[in-house]
DNA sequence: CTGAAAGCGCTTACAG
DNA sequence: CTGAAAGCGCTTACAG
């Protein structure tokens, strides 16, 4: 009501109310029907006399007609909106951990809207409200009148909608570091299999003492998991014993980071490589290698998961990998607009690998990316999923 | 109809629609009139008989009946959303440029979301599509159906369909660096000022000589327009003659862009300080600043106009002003849904401080804070859209 | 080739 | 206290 009020006394046109498909068709003198197979060009057994076509496209234009998208997409079932289900709003950690978010999410949205934007579509944004207890809202508050599909994004293992937003009937893209559903949609990287791989390619260089860093303020989201588990069979295969020491598990937060770190740095034979989970963490690894005077990659490599514009800039510059994020979020919308639009069918998994940007810190050598990208062990990873399960 | 089909065969209930509010006015032996009344809680001469309510809710809990959304809107012209209008799609410039996009639109979506989630709103994103010639979209392709109200970022001063949006009847408010309104709602810093605040405190530090390096890869917005206005009317009132080498025009792209950071420092005599306009540069003039032996802030000061978070680790440590990309969210949010609530009528305009990080690079002071804050002159900021309109 | 009618799923004066 | 009817602005079989 307010809205309405506010439109006709400040509408351009001086208080009166938008043109309706009435309006066009009187002022044609036709009958809406028509306006509407005109404006939509739909085939017909018999195709529209050109003079009262004429006739509609001038009254549409004198008007400044346009189709109400409310009331068409509520006739049509089809709104032409795809929405995006996304945990930007991370009440605790500190604000380093949320840039990270942000840009992700940024870039993420980026890509998104490059496809969507070429094939029609908008983009709708559901809230992701932390609940009591730290739960995040139920599926019952992803309403889905307003989109014709969804890329749902939940790092949280233990919030997982996925089975009930598919029953509701949303047309469904997991993105990101999902939980692990056989059946399902999905754009993501393999974490299990990348630190598998990284793991592996690390201990062909020789270490033996790899040090892996993730650590987070609340529960480790199932991404960790998975990575730590990647870690670990790397290991195992090579039969080097696993230290847990090498891989804290403390929370971000109760210790600082640097002492953390710091630990690392200080274990007994010192780690010759180190795995860094998250790149806001990594300047913590250069003041301690500064502090005790090592040098990279000759005493110690360091690889980041993650990249920033800032790293090759570092000294050391700092050996990534990058997640191509705006890639992903191309990719997760073109496959919910595939199904939207009905051209697929069967669930299609999309892995996306990480890029592999060395620098000074760790040099594993161009045949690494190959690797990351091709030896792909499916069965690993379901492995992993059963074990996490 | 793709959609609805792939509803009926994968929906939970195995292909039932979803239940309508006809379903449960049925099923409770009433009529629609009392499911809508008894739903929406309005307020009515008459209360609704306690047993009619029961059986209804009774009714909504057993068909599992959720109101459509689209009908609700269309019925009521209301649908809790609000649109965002952000040129988050770059197309021209390099991945360190649109980083920093990426990660202030999350940021800011973040506020948005913040408020909205409170009050009961969703976000719904328009695409930004370059056309030809590199114009972007007309707000004809804003189409206001879907939301109560818009929050419009547009930097480029040539693209400025605020006054057209503001005909169509939607409830706007421009945040960011947009063009100046008087008569328009908007969250902003307020550029010109801070600029010419933040001069005049280098000039009252005894600096002559203040290079202010602000470049784009293409025209630059309005925002980098009136940056410079103040950085200039600051040099005005002290009486320094303004030297253009100070302030390179060059587009990013063209020149290196360290090559145009070099010759900053190779001006004779050299500047004593330097304004960096985007923080994704900063890292060449740390290398100048290397590379020449010098000692911030002896032989040179340093100030960033937008905060990261490794700033605080490198070396120097870099000052820097850090604009809250969240609060201003929030604060477009706010204002945004006031205005559709019909809480607020004339425009009001809320100006956003820097936040003022001080490390090794630049030394201004606490006070300076203050400065940056209170100082406003609102009459040198109109002088200066009128300048440049 | 186009019109009259019913429908999408809700809300809201107006009766009673 | 609740129902019958009209309406929000579109689309789409069904007639003719």
């Amino acid at each position: 009501m307010q809205m309405v009020l506010w439109i006709m006394t400040t509408g351009s046109d001086g208080g009166h109310r938008r043109a309706t498909i009435r309006d066009v068709a009187r002022r044609a003198g036709v009958t809406p029907s028509t306006v509407s197979r005109i404006l939509n060009n739909r085939e017909l057994a018999f195709p529209i006399a050109e003079h009262t076509r004429k006739r509609v496209i001038e009254a549409v234009k004198e008007l400044g007609y346009r189709p109400n998208r409310l009331a068409r997409s509520l006739a049509m079932s089809k709104t032409h909106v795809i929405g995006m289900y996304f945990p930007i709003t991370e009440p605790s950690g500190q604000l380093e951990h949320r840039e990270v978010t942000w840009l992700s999410f940024g870039a993420m949205v980026s890509g998104v809207q490059h496809i969507t934007q070429m094939r029609g579509y908008e983009v709708h944004i559901f809230n992701r409200v932390e609940h009591d207890y730290g739960h995040p809202n139920a599926p019952k508050d992803i309403c889905p009148d307003f989109i014709d599909g969804l890329i749902y994004v939940e790092p949280n293992q233990h919030y997982d909608f996925y089975t009930e937003l598919v029953a509701a009937g949303v047309p469904l893209v997991t993105m990101g570091p999902s939980p692990v559903h056989p059946a399902g949609f999905s754009v993501s990287p393999d974490d299990c299999q990348d630190f598998y791989v990284l793991t592996k390619a690390l201990i062909a260089k020789g270490h033996h003492r790899i040090a892996c860093f993730i650590c987070h303020p609340n529960d480790p989201p199932l991404e960790t998991l998975l990575r730590r588990q990647g870690y670990r069979t790397a290991l195992d295969e090579a039969e080097i014993p696993y230290d847990p020491a090498l891989m804290p598990t403390e929370r971000l937060g109760q210790t600082p980071t640097k002492a953390l770190v710091e630990r690392l740095f200080d274990l007994w034979p010192r780690p010759t490589a180190m795995i860094i989970g998250r790149p806001e963490v990594a300047h913590y690894f250069i003041e301690c290698l500064h502090e005790r005077g090592l040098v990279c990659p000759r005493d110690l490599e360091l690889i980041v998961i993650g990249d920033d514009p800032i790293f090759p800039y570092l000294s050391p510059s700092l050996t990534a990998l990058r997640y191509p994020y705006v890639r992903a979020g191309e990719e997760a919308a073109r496959l919910v607009l595939d199904i939207v639009e009905g051209k697929v069918k069967d669930p299609v998994k999309v892995v996306i690998p990480w890029q592999y940007n060395e620098r000074e810190s760790c040099q594993l050598g161009e045949s690494f990316i190959k690797y990351l990208v091709q030896d792909s062990t499916p069965e690993l990873r379901k492995e992993v999923a059963i074990k996490i399960s």
